[in-house]
RNA sequence: GCACCCGUAGCUCAGCUGGAUAGAGCGCUGCCCUCCGAAGGCAGAGGCCAGAGGUUCGAAUCCUCUCGGGUGCGCCA
């Protein structure tokens, strides 16, 4: 249940009914009336813009129209409804309204603030696709939990989600990866590795060269690279493929579907997508204008194959074709779009890191060229994370082998706190992990703040149990409800109520940190509350000489742990019990 | 040079797709445990929402320009 819908769906039964009576004109456009809570309480429970908008479009005063309109609205569950500001409509609900959401969260229990709205809609969420060269390192971390935990929210709320891997294993880099494994299967046959420069010196490799070895005995060794490429590259990349399964499943992400780069080469696909938009025709030889700006000291002009991207919105044409008549990996990326299409998707959500920014248009284009529009394709950028160690930026570097792995930080923060702290920022700010902060028990530490939270909720059900009194869901549900009538507990069940609007907003806008924020933000009203019984024992949630009491508000504080469960079951991350 | 992202309290950041007097944490000041977990809570101080125009009943939010920071810009994916 959505109260705040439901609200609207009164809201605009009565204006038909106005529009019906003649006091709006008809065919009014009410697509714009929002019926929200208003950020100051003092304004009531729920206000709406109704007469704000429809005023000009209606030639009528604001004022007026509201007037009528609280004159409509005669649902009992509306306890008044006066106009305020400049044509505001505050509407004030009785209690019994809050005291349903809250039995609503208790009996929905882990699908409280699932929803329809997804309808769904087959939604392909791409994300990771970590080139198959080593470990994930931490800059994958972010795009990983981020990737997985849309999709999570996407699924509560309707959509049939596929989460996709996008294996880049059709590039030069997987010749390089071959060529440094091959370096290591010589040093386990007992030979000095040559890890020359631009070739990959970790550690990692060095299983894979005893593997090979195991695998190929010394047949290889000095034989020229044409006998050996492709099958040692193969091998290499199935065992880093292996290594990110790994790394993905430690972080407790797993994907639907692993798509190869590779394995558009020679089935034709990319020439098929290249002819689609030929067809169209978006596909010309030409010369691209040299960048502004500094030019690159080997310029020199070249006719390639390019794609007419500046015909849906990009800023210049892009080329598919490298001079030498090999395909960029632009090509290959717009095969793999289109397959994505073929398979019948209805959305496409690709999860960038930041620095494929320059990317988002020449996509965004090719998507719309090859499904005529009928596919959106939403492109997140996510910003770097800066590690931390109280306080101190870490060092890292790639040369030399010393960068932060995936492992490291699960390893170190466990996989609930780097979860949880990956979604406390907007995809497209940075975001500093500061290992000491994390791990930190204390109100400035966010996933340890809502744990206690959830640690409280669980504290209060024990301590009723060993007081005798049933908090089973089926003894809350039939608990007295309007035992909750002070004014602060009906906010934190007000709070409850936002939930499933909350998730709504989060999904439509892709937008999980949203989640992280308002678990946050309903955990400081539960600790608010509960510190209040400290100078308040009528606040206290058991009341050891009035169960009927204790029931009721032990329901509401059982909803809260219903939220709190619910919104760390999205973001992918399990709820405390107790602290420790 | 061009494109994209960002600019909100001293610091780190939210701000519910345009709503009423802009919020939280940290830091600072002062309070609250014989009392469900004080690992918490309450209160106070702190703002020209980078700046200037525009759109409209109404702008931190949308548009244009300027300034400042980040990222990217044909033979790397």
């Amino acid at each position: 249940m959505n109260l705040f819908t439901d609200l609207r769906g009164t809201v605009l039964a009565a204006l038909e009914q106005m529009t019906e009576a003649g006091e709006l004109p008809k065919g009014l456009d009410f697509s714009n009336v929002a019926v929200e809570p208003p950020r100051d309480p003092a304004h009531g429970d729920m206000a709406t813009n109704a007469a704000m908008v429809l005023a000009k479009p209606a030639g009528a005063k604001p004022r007026d129209i509201a007037e009528k309109l609280a004159a409509r609205l005669t649902d009992p569950r509306i306890s008044s409804a006066e106009v305020a500001g400049p044509g505001f409509l505050n509407l004030r609900l009785a209690p019994d309204i809050w005291h349903g959401v809250v039995k609503a969260a208790i009996k929905d229990g882990a699908d409280f603030g699932r929803s329809r709205i997804g309808a769904d809609t087959r939604v392909n969420v791409e994300f990771v696709s970590a080139n198959p060269t080593g470990p994930m390192h931490v800059g994958h971390v972010r795009g990983a939990v981020f990737g997985d935990a849309l999709a999570n929210l996407l699924d509560f709320s309707g959509h049939d989600v596929t989460r996709e891997y996008y294996i880049n294993d059709g590039g030069a880099q997987v010749d390089v990866l071959a060529r440094s494994a091959y370096e290591r299967y010589r040093e386990a046959n007992g030979l000095e590795p040559t890890i020359s420069e631009g070739l990959y010196p970790g550690d990692y490799l060095i299983p894979v060269g005893e593997a090979l070895k195991k695998r190929y005995g010394d047949t290889l060794l000095d034989k020229p690279e044409e006998d050996w490429l492709d099958d040692i590259r193969e091998f290499a990349t199935q065992a880093m493929m292996q290594m990110i399964r790994d790394d993905l499943d430690a972080l407790g992400v797993r994907m639907d579907v692993y798509s190869s780069e590779k394995a558009l080469y020679g089935s034709g696909k990319i020439e098929a997508a290249i002819e689609r938009l030929d067809s169209m025709g978006l596909i010309y030889r030409g010369v691209l204008e040299p960048p502004k700006g500094k030019l690159p000291e080997d310029w020199e002009e070249r006719e390639q194959m390019l794609f007419r991207s500046t015909t849906h919105g990009d800023d210049v044409d892009r080329p598919i074709q490298k001079s030498d008549g090999a395909w960029t990996y632009f090509a290959p990326d717009i095969a793999y779009h289109w397959d994505k299409i073929d398979r019948g998707f209805d959305q496409l959500i690709d999860v960038f890191g930041a620095d494929h920014g320059g990317y988002v248009k020449r996509m965004n284009a090719a998507v719309k060229a090859l499904s005529n529009g009928r596919v959106p394709l939403d492109i997140k950028l996510i910003q770097l994370v800066k590690l931390f160690r109280n306080g101190e930026p870490f060092k890292m570097s790639k040369r030399a082998g010393t960068f932060v792995t995936l492992r490291d930080v699960v390893e170190e923060a466990g996989a609930d706190v780097t979860r949880f702290i990956m979604l406390t920022r907007k995809n497209d700010a940075p975001l500093d992990f500061d290992f000491a902060k994390v791990l930190e028990q204390s109100k400035d530490n966010p996933v340890w703040y809502v744990q206690y939270a959830s640690a409280r909720v669980h504290s209060v059900l024990r301590r009723a149990r060993e007081a005798g009194i049933d908090v089973s869901d089926k003894a809350l549900l039939s608990a007295d409800l309007a035992r909750i009538s002070h004014p602060a507990e009906l906010d934190l069940a007000k709070k409850v109520a936002e939930w499933p609007r909350l998730v709504e907003h989060a999904a439509r806008a892709h937008e999980p940190h949203r989640i992280a924020f308002f678990l946050y933000d309903i955990a400081s009203e539960l600790h608010s509350l509960w510190n209040r019984g400290n100078d308040d024992a009528s606040l206290r949630f058991v009341q050891d000489d009035d169960f009927a009491a204790s029931q009721a508000k032990i329901a509401l504080v059982r909803a809260v742990g219903v939220v709190i469960s619910c919104g760390l079951g999205i973001l992918g991350v399990a709820s405390a019990e107790e602290m420790r």
